[in-house]
RNA sequence: AGAGAGGUGUCCGAGUGGUUUAAGGAGCACGCUUGGAAAGCGUGUAUACGGCAACGUAUCGGGGGUUCGAAUCCCUUCCUCUCUUCCA
């Protein structure tokens, strides 16, 4: 979420920003400005009104003290009066505040200056590119014709158990799963993080603090006898751990890593992109996450970057990796990197990776934040990225490792598999 | 799931309608003291919003209500503990 304050400092460059992420309604600015004018107003007001109440109760408490209750009885009657003019004001204050925070919601964040202008994932900038092309046997096959042939993910049994999008994993498909996450996990202690396991529902006031509500609401399922709704990603819990802190600066930077499921009903999806392990609706993900010093988190950003691209390159998988545009940038995105590995046999890019800086945006809206060594409070920054999401390195390491006889297995899951191939 | 007891500041903890302007203790910070430390003494020690500031307003798990006045009374909700029940 962005704050007024900057917004008010700021205003023609927030507008300028906001046009780089396609966002609709400039003029929106000057509304939350004009709102947050008239929330001062009335504060002020209200607040004098209610400082007279506050020191007559106290007044009257002497009163009847002294047994003086003529002069109690009387005084009564004025607060009455002021009570009577405070009414309309605090609904008039509830109601400018809850315009205020509907229409601050409607902002994304704002991209940082590095951001390519841009509408469309095309015009994202390839900012390298990695590993090499594999050398596939002629009749080489896609990843969903390799795991029925080797019976490792059985989509149809899925589909009969809950739905289309909800894989079951079998045999040496299900132990391969368990061996991504447990190395994932280990790459990432191994750096500095530490591993948290979170729960894998969440209540609304988490959903709302990182940004997936109101924006992203129809994207989660939700339970709704307890009103809770699955995690679409291990950042909502494990952020939300800090929610409504206030933290040293000494404790900057945390670093965390979770391992989890995610749901997402990706509503509107079709076509040939989501056939097979491309998109479904529950899969595995090794997250990593950040909070740190908002001086830091461009250093940071690199770091996590750099930190992802080794783990690709340990998987010997080729990949590349993109600056967002600003049109194709998440919601609460200030800055998104994309990995994505290329797959063989589909001769096509598969989004393996994201990592983001959020600033302040989610900071804020969680209220997040750090007591700087002057004793200031300031709202902290945070980062995160996939570290990685098993479904899709699943199937490019099916497709890419494929072999006449079998599939091979990239030499750093090997001991987590325990054998030399998977298949 | 049923019954009961609770939730107060960084922590412990007092507080059942009116100098509570949240007692007291601990911790922490700074100062005095000291050769140095400990003890002792003194001062300070939440957040948000408004205000140049003085200061004002709000917050005792969350929300709502009663009252001139609520940590305190009422309703509701969440969480914790104990017992019963159930379960991996």
């Amino acid at each position: 979420m962005l704050q007024v304050s900057f917004l008010r400092q700021n205003r023609d460059l927030a507008k300028k920003k906001l046009a780089i992420k396609h966002f609709a309604q400039p003029d929106l600015v000057d509304t939350v400005i004009d709102l947050d004018d008239e929330r001062k107003q009335l504060q002020a007001s209200f607040d004098e009104t209610q400082a007279k109440v506050n020191s007559a109760s106290k007044e009257i408490g002497a009163m009847m003290a002294k047994g003086d209750k003529e002069k109690a009885e009387a005084t009564k009657t004025a607060v009455g009066e002021w009570k009577k003019q405070l009414e309309p004001l605090k609904e008039k204050m509830a109601q400018v505040e809850i315009d205020l925070q509907n229409a601050l919601v409607q902002f994304p964040n704002l991209p940082h200056d590095l951001v390519p202008l841009g509408k469309s994932p095309e015009e994202n900038v390839l900012v390298r590119e990695g590993g090499v092309l594999p050398k596939l046997p002629a009749d080489a096959e896609a990843h969903w014709d390799l795991i029925k042939k080797y019976n490792l993910v059985d989509f149809e049994t899925g589909a009969k158990i809950t739905g289309s999008g909800f894989p079951l994993y079998i045999g040496k498909g299900a132990k391969f799963q368990r061996a991504l996450v447990q190395y994932f996990l280990d790459f990432n202690t191994a750096a500095g993080y530490t591993e948290y396991l979170p729960p894998f529902m969440v209540n609304a006031a988490s959903a709302f603090a990182t940004g997936q509500l109101p924006d992203k609401e129809g994207q989660m399922y939700h339970a709704t006898e307890d009103d809770f709704y699955l995690i679409p990603t291990a950042e909502v819990p494990v952020t939300n751990i800090f929610r409504d802190v206030v933290l040293k600066e000494t404790d900057l930077p945390l670093q965390m890593t979770a391992y989890s499921p995610c749901f997402r009903r990706e509503a509107g999806s079709f076509g040939k992109e989501v056939r097979g392990l491309n998109r479904v609706h529950q899969f595995e993900k090794v997250e990593i996450i950040q909070i740190v010093h908002p001086d830091k988190s461009d250093e940071v950003l690199n770091e996590m970057v750099a930190h992802v691209e080794k783990l690709l390159v340990s998987l010997g998988l080729p990949y590349r990796i993109l600056r967002l545009c600003g049109g194709d940038m998440g919601f609460a995105s200030a800055i998104t990197y994309d990995f994505e590995v290329y797959s063989a046999a589909q001769e096509r890019w598969l989004e393996v990776s994201s990592v983001s800086n959020f600033e302040s945006y989610q900071t804020y809206r969680m209220k997040c934040r750090f007591k700087d060594a002057a004793g200031k409070i300031q709202f902290a920054h945070s980062l995160n990225g996939s570290s990685l999401a098993l479904p899709r390195i699943f199937a490019a390491i099916v497709e890419n490792y494929q072999t006449e006889v079998g599939i091979a297995l990239p030499k750093a899951l090997q001991p987590y598999f325990g054998t030399e191939n998977l298949i």
